[in-house]
DNA sequence: ATCCCTGCAAAGCCTTTGCAATGCA
DNA sequence: TGCATTGCAAAGGCTTTGCAGGGAT
């Protein structure tokens, strides 16, 4: 896990300014790890700082996926989601209570075997599934 | 590859109603494999049928994804493209041109693998590439 | 004859943009 | 001090919705 000093660094790095705002916005990003979405991030950081807009949120979210620190998903809920978790992995989205599950697996290796297939160059792979989670799996008599 | 006729058949068959509008952009489904978006379609479908309206298209391909004849995409590129193609199959897209490639590649053996790993149960799988296609390519001297 | 489907237009949702004021470096 | 960043509000893109008329079965 980063702490928010680092990630913060990271920023300066690339000559970017920390303002009060992005800080209280990584944080909110380390503290809640269920793949928020931008929305749910403006809430949680409102609480502690009413007057923040929520173009202030997109920016830094832009900004920090441009870093490279944050990963932004497109689960095709409508909505994109954001994950400050370093690794890869493959995400599972639960049909029945909604929620996102983190799936370790490894997308390069998928991505290294695809490649040169067709000639292309893979910079990135994304890994959907949709299904029940345990707590949701419809009853099965 | 399918027949409209076939797929008529399998709407009607689930009590739904064939009308000159469905026929059409079924066709036009048929038609372009470009993996289209639901605006290709309607401007495609409204060459030869000017009366057409865009909620009858909406209306149409959330018909024909439930039935199950038509697979949506949400590549994370903003809107939702469509895929008459039968075979599960992984996407790439491509950053330079911004087309979309079938690449082969069984998804069902990737959910397979995965299953019950997290107690999870798998309906469905999709796997987005993303980097350059052959002719996208940066020069790599 | 039923009631599903259509077209039109308005609304909805999420995200982006423009601009003046603010504040970090 | 200079310029990136902020907040506000409006606009934007794609999709959904409500409703009355029309058409498939």
């Amino acid at each position: 896990m980063h702490s928010i000093d680092v990630l913060c660094q990271q920023l300066r790095a690339q000559g970017r300014r920390i303002t009060p705002q992005r800080r209280a916005i990584i944080q909110a990003l380390l503290e809640d790890g269920s793949h928020p979405t931008a929305e749910q991030i403006y809430t949680r950081v409102r609480k502690g700082m009413p007057d923040l807009s929520q173009a202030t949120v997109y920016n830094t979210l832009h900004e920090l996926v441009e870093v490279g620190i944050l990963a932004e998903l497109d689960l095709g809920l409508g909505e994109r989601r954001y994950d400050i978790t370093t690794t890869a992995h493959a995400h599972m989205v639960c049909l029945g209570c909604g929620q996102i599950y983190d799936v370790h697996y490894d997308c390069n290796k998928l991505a290294l075997s695809l490649e040169h297939v067709n000639g292309f160059q893979i910079l990135d792979c994304a890994v959907i599934l949709r299904g029940y989670c345990a707590n949701c799996t419809p009853e099965l008599n």
